[in-house]
DNA sequence: AGTATAACCTGTCTGC
DNA sequence: TGCAGACAGGTTATAC
């Protein structure tokens, strides 16, 4: 579900509401969570304070002291103030406060490390530019292009560019005017140009209205996002093209489903 | 080696 | 109303 606006939306709403608390008590319900932890590293963490909360792509890292967990929500993780139908763990603070991770799915994946050992852990160290960084420069940006790959598999791929997932990768490409189907090394430099610009304004206006919720997203309150209201392609197969009225059309690519306006984004 | 499919889960919606 | 099947914001293991 959370795609880079929406953890960062979580992120932001942990860092407000957690920040230096210090951590009573790790309730683990479900140990399919666990990747490459046990529930007894999990217990070292108790009586540190949350340090920091920070995100890399769609991974939300969570420090306490030396140690940090690595939580990636998947499609329907959320991280909320209280205990909901799929509670997977409750991560219980000082003061009464708790976060609860629940994931109807169970797709979710915990991670622990050492803080300063982050970059051991697989995933994390193969993700690639992440927007709102430097690394996401125009230069790093064009090379990816080279590639001769669909663009929109290409802008799904986290280990090209992190933190875009399938709704904010068809809202780009419809931006930017480009077919998903599109070779990536076939774009004009304009086209590249117009998606490299789109991708980080889109996100941004995605945040400022605290993600989309389609479904199961909230944020670390409890709320839904808003940006559901202002999507101009994804899941409208069958309606009007805000731009020019053609009826919207929806193709499969790599099992995920691409909407498209057939006369704003032709495919040569 | 690179790519396509299946798998991981549970709920919701559609069509017969 | 019941039921089978498709589909869902993501990633990874396995099969070609």
């Amino acid at each position: 579900m959370p795609e880079l606006p929406e953890v960062e939306t979580i992120r932001r709403g942990l860092e407000g509401e957690f920040l230096n608390l210090r951590l009573e008590g790790v309730e683990v319900c479900d140990r399919r969570l666990l990747q490459n932890c046990s529930i007894s590293e999990l217990e070292k963490l108790r009586g540190s304070r949350l340090k920091a909360v920070a995100r890399r792509g769609k991974f939300l890292i969570l420090q306490f002291g030396d140690h940090a967990l690595v939580i990636h929500p998947r499609m329907t993780g959320k991280l909320l103030p209280w205990e909901g139908h799929y509670t997977r763990m409750i991560l219980q603070f000082e003061a009464g406060r708790r976060l609860v991770l629940d994931d109807l799915r169970r797709f979710a994946s915990l991670h622990c490390a050492r803080a300063d050992e982050l970059d051991k852990i697989v995933p994390l160290q193969r993700l690639g530019i992440e927007p709102f960084t430097p690394g996401y420069s125009w230069s790093n940006f064009s090379k990816l292009l080279r590639t001769p790959q669909e663009i929109k598999r290409l802008l799904l791929d986290q280990e090209k560019v992190a933190g875009l997932g399938n709704i904010y990768a068809n809202e780009a490409l419809f931006r930017a005017r480009i077919h998903p189907e599109r070779q990536a090394n076939s774009l004009s430099a304009e086209e590249a140009r117009s998606l490299f610009e789109e991708i980080p304004s889109l996100l941004e206006e995605a945040l400022l209205s605290q993600g989309t919720t389609l479904s199961t997203y909230r944020t670390a309150s409890g709320d839904s996002g808003e940006f559901q209201r202002l999507l101009q392609i994804y899941g409208r197969e069958g309606q009007p093209c805000r731009i020019c009225g053609t009826p919207i059309e929806k193709i499969t690519q790599g099992g995920r489903s691409s909407y498209f306006c057939p006369k704003c984004q032709i495919q040569p």
